[in-house]
RNA sequence: GCCCGCGUAGCUCAGUGGAUAGAGCGUCUGCCUCCGGAGCAGAAGGUCGCAAGUUCGAUUCUUGCCGCGGGCGCCA
């Protein structure tokens, strides 16, 4: 913890009990009429019964803030208008700069997570409605494991169902070689189509298809191994994408829907010996309580539908068994689009029906909203298509090579690649996360790859640009830290405070899932420096004290951007 | 019909039970021989969808309504 803000917060909370004889939030905010400001006078003093001015002078006399506060002045009605101390704000800099984290604190309790995101279909292209899953689920598992928690990431990808006997099929078409080689090359889309349209129009193709997936449920040898060649070519088609992305996962972290099938005759036989399981139209369900369909009845889960098949319900809830049975989990974080809202809440229900979710274990549905273009309608290509999230990056990458070309001519060409990919990788993945998740978003090329306003090229030219500074001056950076650090401006305290502020962005967003929280705070410390590159010169300075002094709060700026895009799963050149 | 989410400046978006609601873009007026303009200073622009309620205090919480989007039994 090093937000002086916090540090305030548990102060005055201490004087809250000796005043109010009991806990009382003191609510502490930042401030615009001071560093920080204690809220919790009013509604204490409101319980007591006493006068606000009279209940704030008392806790005033009670708070230690000596070292810690400069100034404490009752205001208003009965704020208590709190000015940090420089030294203290120097201290806590000093401290977040040793430490492991810059200052963000180790959660209180170590879990053991699993995310789950990405999910895109076997065949199946990925497309921009992969792209936010991916990104989110991806950050989340970043922040998650720098706070100390275990993480388990699982790409729960579409291996299974109906499609895959059309997709069989299909393949023997049109030879298992020539299909793994389309595949692998990514025309997933072509292929998909192509099975499609033979489905739709040719009924004994469409026969052989249902046939297929008779065997492929019975486990016929020939059948899986045709099924893992789709599998195996998709995934490595995954894995190319993920790579140019720069998201963590990998093969090692596929859980895909074939691997519950042994689980689900188990969930069935579970369900029915805990008595929840019932006969309803032929199938087998389960009624949470409180769903109800269009006609007002009771809605079920659908268990085991009535041709003996199994559907993704069943599949979800294996997973949970298996997530909590052997992973041994107590949170898990679904990272899927906001429509499956109902879905995970059905999920939910059952699960703590079945006695399989106790009080200590959750559920999050992390959803997020959709891609829109700037007709505000789901984003499509010109052809009315889904967008290929492969064209997506290469689009972006192509747009931040000519940005770059026309910032920094100088750049050598394998420099200007380089740095164009992290560039434009970095502004999808930040335009995707710098607004509130739930919302849906308009997706615009000009507006995220804009080098001014809330964006990723911003902040990484922010970070590029105290790169300069350091090779302008001829200073290691490294051989600089644990010097002494001044504050001699506003505008050096400002950002002094911002950076202390690391720990609490970081402790938001998590605690709400929310990485724009993050981005905002990243924004926020760039606008700062700025403000402090404009007022106070580093390189000029009047002394060699005051010099290395804000070689070091630029020092720890880019620190701190780098760290914090890292989080986001963003790269931040040196040079751009 | 029922349920869920969203509705903040012209546009794209932050924000909060507290004391004058913020940013970027766009518009307008100035400024700077500046460590790479991520420029700077200022102006205009908002009944925080509408209406009640809770509260000392609501844009934030509750309810109703309006608008938009989504979901609502054998797809995932």
């Amino acid at each position: 913890m090093s937000d002086p803000v916090s540090i305030v917060s548990s102060l005055a909370a201490t004087a809250f009990v000796a005043v109010a004889g009991k806990n009382a939030d003191p609510i502490v905010r930042p401030s615009d009429r001071a560093d920080a400001q204690i809220n919790g006078v009013l509604p204490l003093a409101k319980s007591l019964g006493r006068n606000p001015r009279e209940v704030a002078e008392e806790l005033v006399s009670k708070l230690n803030l000596e070292g810690t506060c400069s100034k404490v002045e009752i205001a208003g009605p009965g704020f208590i208008n709190l000015t940090f101390d420089d030294g203290f704000l120097l201290r806590e800099l000093q401290k977040a700069l040793t430490s492991e984290r810059l200052g963000v604190g180790a959660a209180e309790v170590s879990r053991r997570i699993v995310v789950d995101y990405s999910a895109p279909n076997v065949a199946k292209e990925m497309h921009v409605g992969h792209l936010r899953g991916t990104v989110i689920g991806d950050a989340l598992v970043r922040m998650l494991q720098f706070v100390g928690h275990t993480v388990i990431r699982e790409n729960h990808i579409g291996d299974w169902g109906t499609p895959f006997g059309m997709l069989i099929e299909h393949l023997l078409d049109v030879g298992e070689t020539s299909a793994a080689d389309e595949l692998s090359l990514g025309d997933l889309n072509g292929f998909y189509k192509a099975a499609r349209a033979k489905f739709d129009a040719d009924d004994t193709f469409k026969e052989r298809a249902r046939l297929r997936v008779v065997s492929l449920q019975g486990g016929d040898s020939e059948t899986l191994r045709l099924w893992r060649i789709l599998v195996a070519e998709s995934t490595r088609y995954f894995n190319t994408v993920y790579q140019r992305l720069g998201v963590l996962l990998t093969d090692d972290d596929l859980a895909g829907e074939s691997k519950y099938n042994d689980l689900l005759p188990k969930v069935v036989e579970r369900l029915r010996d805990k008595g929840i399981l019932e006969e309803s139209d032929g199938a087998e369900v389960v009624f949470p309580p409180g769903f109800l369909n269009r006609d007002n009845e009771p809605l079920p889960m659908i268990i085991r539908k009535g041709d003996g098949g199994y559907n993704y319900a069943t599949t979800d809830l294996a997973c949970v068994l298996d997530r909590i049975e052997r992973l041994q989990v107590s949170l898990m974080l679904y990272v899927v689009g906001s429509p499956q809202a109902q879905h995970f809440q059905m999920l939910d229900a059952v699960c703590r029906m079945a006695g399989w979710m106790g009080d200590t274990d959750e559920a999050v549905h992390v959803a997020f909203g959709s891609v829109l273009g700037s007709d505000r309608k789901m984003l499509k290509s010109r052809d009315g298509d889904t967008v290929k999230l492969v064209e997506l990056i290469d689009e972006a990458i192509d747009r931040a090579a000519a940005a770059v070309a026309n910032k920094n001519p100088e750049l050598s060409e394998s420099e200007r690649a380089n740095v164009a990919r992290m560039i434009g990788i970095g502004a999808i993945k930040y335009a995707d996360l710098s607004t509130d998740r739930i919302k849906d978003y308009i997706f615009d090329w000009d507006r995220m790859l804009a080098f001014e306003g809330n964006t990723a090229p911003y902040l990484q030219y922010a970070h590029a640009r105290i790169c300069s500074i350091f090779r302008r001056a001829g200073v290691d950076r490294g051989a600089l830290r644990g010097g002494d650090i001044a504050i001699t401006h506003p505008a050096e305290r400002a950002l002094v405070i911002r950076l202390l502020q690391f720990d609490t962005a970081v402790g938001e967003t998590i605690e709400r899932y929310s990485p724009h929280r993050l981005c905002t705070y990243i924004y926020d410390l760039a606008t700062d420096f700025t403000a402090f590159y404009e007022n106070c010169p580093v390189l000029k300075a009047e002394t060699d004290e005051l010099r290395e002094s804000r070689l070091r709060l630029a020092d720890t700026t880019a620190l701190v951007i780098n760290r914090a895009l890292g989080l986001l799963g963003i790269e931040s050149p040196e040079v751009m």
